[in-house]
DNA sequence: TTTTTCAGACTACTTCAGTAGTCACTGTTC
DNA sequence: GAACAGTGACTACTGAAGTAGTCTGAAAAA
């Protein structure tokens, strides 16, 4: 794999996801976003952008004499491998306690039940076909 | 809130497991097991230990001069909080992606499935019966 | 009683992420 | 051309976590 999203810390996060909500942006924008939001220091979200940079999680190119940032993966690619990554190494593999916990906070919009739902017709679906394989379709 | 589960590290969460796993162990018993599993030194799984029981995460108690260690919470309660934490600063508090996660990679068991299917249950009876009010049941 | 061993406390080193200051370069403005 | 403002590079400090060594006290063995 060329970008590794893991090891990301939660400004770093933060910062990324400012760049996906608006991708292009230069470090000037992205820092006056956190000096209002966090009060944080110019320097401290330009330090964080150039790690984001160095771990491969953001690509960059200077437009007329400033840099602008892209993210290199999407939103959806990342969060898919931190949860991964949460699901192997908090929840050893199983999805199962994050069902509880959907299940107890019943903190669900209806979009969130209708996902639900779909998934479990998916899941009976896949299940009247052929029983049910689980064949790890081989990640990205 | 008395203990806090938060920031817990990598291995200090492993060494929770293992005394979820076998409650009332001494430092000796964690520490062969990692010892085996990842090569790690005695006096690391002491200290890590010792972290845990500063952090409230671990109570020990002195049996025949040799401390043996007890979780203060369950397991499930820890996850628990790890999952909200996780679904609040890394989701932006909507669960929808790991749903679409576990749509996509199908890594459920029968009984995984199972839960799924009674947790939507459940949704569409709060529903149905009144519209659906969403109030936080405070949690801890 | 002296020695050995075991267990816990303390200390320390390393890496990473959060945070920010300083400096140097470049382009603009007077 | 000199002063100034914006931008990025570099440096540094801090705290948390991973990792482990040393020291010390107590218990056990010789």
């Amino acid at each position: 794999m060329a970008a590794k999203p893991q090891g990301l810390g939660e400004l770093e996060l933060e910062v990324l996801k400012a760049v996906w909500e608006a991708p292009g942006r230069t470090v000037q924008e992205v820092a006056e976003e956190f000096a209002e939001r966090r009060g944080l220091a110019r320097t401290t979200v330009l330090t964080v952008m150039q790690r984001l940079h160095v771990k491969d999680c953001l690509k960059r190119r200077k437009v007329k004499g400033v840099y602008r940032f892209w993210p290199t993966q999407t939103r959806g690619k990342v969060l898919k491998g931190l949860i991964r990554d949460f699901v192997e190494t908090v929840l050893d593999g199983s999805p199962a306690p994050f069902l509880a916990y959907l299940a107890n906070t019943k903190a669900l919009t209806d979009e969130q039940a209708r996902q639900l739902r779909d998934l479990v017709r998916n899941l009976e679906r896949q299940e009247e076909g052929k029983g049910h394989d689980l064949g790890n379709s081989g990640s990205e």
